[in-house]
DNA sequence: ACCTGAACACCGTTCAAGT
DNA sequence: ACCTGAACACCGTTCAAGT
């Protein structure tokens, strides 16, 4: 909140002193290398060569760490997806930055429903928002719509973030998800027809597609309810 | 998987010896008293008065107890939000059975979260299945309509285990979004022109039918996607 | 003001030993 | 077969001490 006002102060001057950008930065590094299990505090400061205590004089305590890098790639994305689009592309480009930074950062997700009405969330929160203002949605419909949106983005990430866990480090994706498909097949016809019904389909289906498809349903929900009434 | 076959000897024998029915009992109490944090080992073996080493010989590890408390809430609710209505309504009594669960155990949203692809969402995703096949749903959809589903689930999921872990013990939920809306009008205006406008319907909004409202906005979709077409 | 690093309390998990 | 509980490795966090 407010925050970032510290950036005016010259950058230049790159001591290699510690800050809580640097720390940020390092974390991100480790995080997407490793993974949300290699973040520790000794790992930290092996890889900024200092010791526990030093980074706890920048940041509070690991909650907030994690919170400051997953602002950060979340505050990426909303600058990259600009306005200036039509509303529904503009809601579309939002979404699909989410979408593109979770695959990039899998971590991300799972820190992103941890954070419920903190600072990353508001960013994508009021993206919404002014999108279904621009798309002529009326004001008392605004709120649950831009919470349905929110939401559908969160299940996502909670998706990625557990599906990244998952799948094991060597492994590809789609090997993986054809041994899914495999034990999905595998369970019983009576209990979960449908599960056995959609296997087939799992291990070329298109996670980004499948995501706009139901972004889309949503959409259309918006549009349509407000065209009736 | 394939499990539980087990059940079918006899239960009656009702020595207090240990099970993994009852320490996953134990484990839901637990969670149930005083949250994620406090569902430790070492509370388990005090509760059940036992040694570490003796829940290790019923329960791999920690990982695979909380995937058996969570299966557990999850199975009660598909149980209980039986099938016979309308597919709609049967699509509506499943969300809001998951939501109820949520609200009753908090705890199980963040769970919910990182399964990905195990039981206790692919109960909840078969009980989309073949609600979309009873609708009418062609099938090459029903794979994009379910996902579409079980996300937005996902989602609420993620957003209550956080709000739970957020919301102080003692304070009721209204005066925690209060506070919450006070925080949201004291942005930036104009950086966040739309959360500052909807801070004051915050308060007294009711999350359920806000939920009710998101799944409106999804079947409709599905709905209108098939009449076009 | 900023950094060091040993120390603390507390985890999940293991394992030799009991019955 | 099932249970005990001390021991191990590893966390996040603190804090007296340095510069």
């Amino acid at each position: 909140m407010v925050a970032m006002a510290t950036k005016t102060q010259r950058a230049e001057r790159r001591t290699d002193a510690l800050s809580k950008e640097r720390i940020v930065e390092a974390a991100i590094d480790i995080l997407d290398a490793d993974g949300e299990g290699a973040l520790t505090f000794r790992a930290l400061t092996a890889r900024l060569a200092t010791g526990a205590g030093a980074i706890y004089w920048h940041v509070a305590n690991k909650g907030e760490l994690l919170a400051a890098t997953t602002n950060d790639v979340i505050a990426r994305v909303m600058t990259e997806a600009a306005d200036g689009a039509e509303p529904r592309e503009a809601i579309r480009a939002i979404a699909l930055g989410v979408f593109d930074a979770l695959d990039a950062h899998p971590w991300v997700g799972a820190q992103l429903s941890r954070e419920p009405w903190h600072s990353a969330m508001l960013q994508i929160f009021e993206g919404f928002g002014e999108q279904l203002e621009a798309l002529g949605v009326p004001p008392e419909e605004q709120f649950d719509c831009a919470s349905a949106l929110l939401n559908y983005i969160l299940g996502l990430a909670g998706q990625y973030a557990a599906g990244a866990a998952r799948v094991p480090e060597g492994t590809d994706r789609t090997a993986f998800l054809a041994s899914v498909a495999a034990q999905w097949s595998q369970l019983d016809e009576a209990e979960y027809p449908f599960i056995r019904r959609v296997a087939v389909q799992l291990p070329d289906h298109d996670d980004r597609e499948q995501f706009l498809a139901g972004l889309n349903l949503i959409l259309t929900g918006i549009t349509a309810t407000r065209d009736v009434s």
